[in-house]
DNA sequence: TCTTTCTATGCAACTCGTTGCATAGACAAG
DNA sequence: CTTGTCTATGCAACGAGTTGCATAGAAAGA
C-alpha cells in the first residue's frame, strides 16, 4: 500500500494531476519509487472515492483539461497514521545476482556486456542524481538555508546518491571476478 | 518471470523439495531475492507442467513424503536464454523514503525509533552476511581454492555486505539529519 | 498534408506477490 | 494427554504491478 502513502506525500508537496504525478515518479520520488501512470490513475481513483482526495476540474488552452488532485482532512490522517507504524526493513530483489549465479552452468564471459552495460546505466544515473543535487541543494543557485523539507528531499537524494556508488563500485568487482574466471579481458567502461 | 529462473539457478546447485527451496529463499539466496512457500509452490508446478523440471516423490521416515524437483533438458535451455537475454536495471521500492519525505508534515522526531529499528535490522543483516562469509569463502574452514561456482556466490554475498553497509551508513545520515531539525537528541544506535 | 510527439485520461487482461487457512504425520515438552 | 513445533504440501482470495490498447486535441516537423 505503499505507493498510496508516495502519491499522498508528492501531493502535499505540491497539488497536481495525475500525468504530472507520473512524471514526478519518472524524476525526484523515482529516486526510491517507481510507478506507472495506470497504476497513479487507478490509485487516484480509489482513493479520491475514499475521500482522501479532493479533485479539481482545471480547463487548459491548447490541452485537455486536468483533473488536479490535492488532499484532503482524511489524507492528511490516513497519512500521519502510516508515519506512525512500523514497516518492514525492505529486502532486495536484484535480477543481476540471480544472472551471476546464473552464468555458474553457462559462460562467464557471455555476462560481461549485460554487465557493463548496467554499469553505464547506473553511472548515468549518478551523473544525473548529483547534477540535482547541485542545482536544488549544494550549488549557488540553491535555496541559502533549506528548510525542513528541502533537508529531507537532500537526505534522501544522498541516500540515492549512496546506492549508485556503491552499486558501481560492486559491478566493478563482478567485472574482475568474471574477469578472472573467463579469462576475458574486460573493455574500459565509463 | 525472475523467480522462475531463481528457481532454476538454486535447483542446479542442487536438487530440492518446494519447502527446502523456501528455506534457501530465506538464507543464500535471500541475499538478492525474497520469495514465500506459496509463491514457490505455484511455480514448481507450474514449472513441471511445461516440462522444465522432473519430479521425484521421496518417501521419509519420521516425516511426510517430499517431492525433489531438478532440472530437465527444458529447464536449463531456458535459463541459458535468459541468461543471454538483456534485463532492465533495477529500480528501488523504499518505503522508508517515502516516510522520510512524509515526515515534512508531520514530527521529525516521531520517526527517529523508526530509523534506528531499520538500523538495527540491517546491522544484524550485515553481521549474519559476514559470518556467512568466514564460514563459506574467507575462513580457515571454508576450501582453499574457490570453484567457479563459489568465486560467484561470493561476489554476489560482497554485494549484499556493501549494501548493507551503505544502507548503515546512509541511516546514520538520516538521524543525524532528523536530529538536526527536531532537536531531539539521537539515542545510541548498535 | 500527413505523421509524429506531447499532454491527458482511462479500460481490460494478465501476471506477480501476499495472507489466511487447511491438512497431516512425527516428535518434544509440559 | 494435550499443546506446540517442525516437516511438507496445497487452495482460495485478494491486492499490487505490468502491458497493450484506445481516445483526443494541439503543436511541430517532414
Amino acid at each position: 500500500m505503499a505507493l498510496d502513502h508516495a502519491i499522498l506525500v508528492s501531493l502535499l508537496e505540491k497539488p497536481g494531476s495525475g500525468y504530472e504525478l507520473a512524471r514526478r515518479f519518472d524524476r525526484s520520488i523515482g529516486y526510491f519509487w517507481t510507478a506507472t501512470h495506470q497504476q497513479i490513475y487507478r490509485v487516484l481513483a480509489r482513493m479520491e472515492g475514499d475521500g482522501l482526495l479532493a479533485v479539481r476540474e482545471v480547463p487548459q488552452q491548447g490541452r485537455p483539461d486536468k483533473k488536479e488532485y490535492s488532499v484532503a482532512g482524511p489524507g492528511r490522517s490516513a497519512l500521519a497514521g502510516w508515519l506512525h507504524e512500523p514497516i518492514e526493513p525492505e529486502s532486495l530483489r536484484h535480477d543481476l545476482a540471480v544472472k551471476i549465479r546464473g552464468v555458474a552452468f553457462d559462460d562467464p564471459a557471455a555476462l560481461v556486456q549485460e554487465v557493463e552495460r548496467h554499469h553505464r546505466a547506473h553511472s548515468d544515473r549518478l551523473a544525473r542524481y548529483l547534477a540535482g543535487e547541485l542545482r536544488d541543494f549544494t550549488g549557488p543557485d540553491a535555496p541559502a538555508p533549506l528548510d525542513a523539507g528541502q533537508e529531507l528531499q537532500h537526505v534522501v537524494l544522498r541516500g540515492g546518491i549512496a546506492y549508485e556508488r556503491m552499486t558501481i563500485a560492486w559491478l566493478d568487482d563482478v567485472l574482475a571476478t568474471l574477469h578472472r574466471l573467463g579469462g576475458t579481458a574486460p573493455t574500459a567502461t565509463a
